[in-house]
RNA sequence: GGUCCAGUAGCUCAGCUGGAUAGAGCAACAGCCUUCUAAGCUGUAGGUCCUAGGUUCGAGUCCUAGCUGGAUCACCA
């Protein structure tokens, strides 16, 4: 197929009251004439194609191919910000599958945004407080004997959560209970004892009666020393952190002001709430009769505060989008309380990650543990890398550096090709592949051509005539074209997934023409100089889109 | 029930603002390592783009209805 590019010309034809071929012939024809780097053209029902000139993606391709930054904007540090929440998580059960896409989704946009230029703040929000963690608290005072981290041994999300899983057991098993002695499923749900202590704990805790508060302190700092190690495995970073049990009472104020305002109202009960009825939507509440905050107040308080700290301009919040609805209230709500910088909040509203036997529920224990795959997907690349052998004269810790590597390469680009908007399917009984289109093969990619370089190891240039580039070799230059323009595009749709997808086919063209063609067994100088640039300007670009995705590439693997 | 989202090859996914014969990978089958790393390359096979209408030169893409699946409509977060 002749042509660089296609334009479709159907459009045209109202305006040139011409048939679709004389319309692309006419438009092919002055092209041709007037534009400096149009070699010719063809016209095939309607579609016209037109060819660049060599030359033009020569000079593209020696004006680049040195460029470390190739593709990247720099950000103008006294820029508005862009900040972005991501992680957020529940100090009462350890991080899974589903919190995995969330992070790794949420360093991969903040990586994106700043690739095209934006100041990125990343701030994750720790939900340590509430009733779900005094459940925890509870289940723990009840059967824990005592047990520590260090006494058993275990990781301390991990034992937290343990004891959140054993509370929703015993809970249950009350319902049923009391449900046998002749209650509603409806009340017994209400009326069992244990719910009832963790609801007396929640009291102590925002009275901060000490052993209760004190006991809060030593369980969340045993969860938060879990989370570092699963957080350091994935790579994720934050410039700042906020925790709700510092920001829970900052919406309150707000929400007073907004009753006063007459914006919101107040129920019988005391209650306030705001109506979003006229909106489509529903009520909402936003302190309940007893004066506490709910999760809405705290995210109304907790966004004005940081729209006060920083000049945003806009401010992404990676959350599932089995919160859409959340997020709508929140806008909305913002929005009538007279904040213009409502419009500035974005929902990243990401897809669930399902198993083939559903939705994941921590307190069921159908998850899939991070810690766990991490794990399994070292030892997975561990097994394949010591078949190969590749890596023999490499020592114990360099090749279990590279091991770590490939399984974190493979885990992300899994978990980000995919658009960040749809579910995805996660199927544990097989294993991530390390073949075709993975992390892996494009760091395999990245791996030759630092083989090839390596064994050079000195000077090359792009000192050729246009003539005697290979078609192969031009379309590698049209793609690294693309590269600046796609980030850009991908960053307006926060979408690490168009980054995947671009290094992915970038990579597939390099091993063909890898294949296809000799580098430094090539005779001419001046080719092999070409074929090394080339070859060194393929590799800063996969380097530099892998960097986004939060994955690193081996010199060898 | 209201609202929102999704449905593309056996499986997992691409398919940009409507454009040429709908693409990859995995799995299957057949080839390619005395030659720069075979975690690679090449080929074969695999499709009623959920269904039915509509919009127009043209629909996987837009509209309407339906079917299926999911989410949500909490004094949980």
């Amino acid at each position: 197929m002749k042509g660089d590019y296609t334009v479709n010309v159907f459009p045209f034809l109202k305006i040139s009251k011409l048939s679709p071929e004389k319309t692309a012939e006419s438009i092919g024809q002055y092209l041709a004439k007037n534009m400096e780097h149009v070699a010719g053209f063809d016209v095939i029902k309607g579609f016209l194609n037109i060819e660049i000139k060599p030359d033009y993606w020569l000079s593209f391709f020696q004006n680049h191919y040195q460029n470390k930054y190739f593709g990247l904007l720099k950000a103008d540090k006294t820029a508005p910000v862009t900040m972005i929440e991501y992680s957020s998580p529940n100090t009462n059960k350890p991080l899974h599958l589903g919190h995995i896409r969330n992070n790794l989704l949420g360093f991969s946009v903040s990586e994106l945004l700043k690739a095209s230029g934006k100041n990125v703040v990343k701030v994750n929000l720790v939900n340590d407080r509430g009733i779900h963690i005094c459940k925890s608290m509870l289940a723990w005072q009840k059967n824990a004997k005592g047990a520590t981290p260090e006494s058993t041994g275990k990781k301390g999300d991990k034992l937290v959560g343990d004891y959140y899983v054993q509370f929703d057991k015993d809970y249950k098993a009350q319902i049923q209970q009391l449900i046998g002695q002749g209650k509603t499923a409806e009340e017994a749900e209400k009326q069992a004892p244990i719910l009832l202590e963790a609801q007396e704990m929640l009291r102590q805790w925002e009275a901060k009666v000490p052993e209760v508060y004190q006991l809060w302190q030593t369980m969340n700092a045993w969860v938060y020393a879990g989370f570092e190690i699963t957080y350091k495995a994935l790579g994720i970073t934050f410039d700042k952190t906020y925790y709700e049990s510092e920001t829970y009472l900052l919406g309150k104020k707000i929400v007073l002001d907004g009753l006063e305002k007459g914006v919101l109202f107040r129920k019988e009960d005391g209650s306030i709430w705001a109506d979003l009825t006229e909106d489509g939507l529903d009520q909402k509440l936003l302190l309940r009769a007893d004066g506490t905050s709910v999760y809405m107040t705290q995210d109304i308080g907790t966004a004005q505060q940081r729209f006060t700290e920083f000049t945003i301009e806009d401010h992404i919040y990676v959350v599932g989008n089995e919160q859409n609805y959340h997020f709508d209230v929140l806008k909305l709500i913002l929005q009538k309380l007279g904040y213009d910088w409502a419009s500035r909040i974005h929902h990243l509203s990401y897809g669930m990650v399902e198993l083939p036997s559903g939705k994941m529920k921590s307190r069921e224990g159908t998850v899939v543990d991070a810690d766990d795959l991490i794990a399994e997907m070292i030892d997975n690349a561990r097994s394949t890398s010591e078949q190969l052998g590749k890596l023999d004269d490499y020592t114990k810790q360099e090749k279990e550096k590279v091991y770590y590597t490939i399984a974190m390469g493979a885990l992300k680009y899994y978990m980000l090709k995919v658009d960040p908007k749809k579910g995805m399917m996660f199927n544990p009984a097989e294993s991530i592949d390390f073949n075709g289109n993975t992390g892996p093969f494009i760091q395999y990619t990245y791996t030759r051509i630092r083989s090839v370089l390596r064994k050079w190891n000195s000077e090359f240039s792009v000192n050729i005539s246009a003539s005697r580039l290979q078609d192969k070799e031009i379309e590698l230059i049209q793609k690294l074209y693309d590269f600046a323009p796609l980030i850009q595009d991908a960053a307006t749709q926060y979408s690490p997934a168009m980054i995947a997808s671009y290094i992915y086919e970038l990579a597939k063209e390099y091993n063909q023409f890898y294949h296809d063609y000799q580098i430094l067994k090539e005779e001419d100088d001046h080719i092999k100089s070409m074929r090394l640039a080339l070859s060194n300007w393929v590799g800063i670009t996969i380097k530099n889109g892998m960097k986004i995705l939060g994955i690193e590439v081996p010199e060898r693997m």
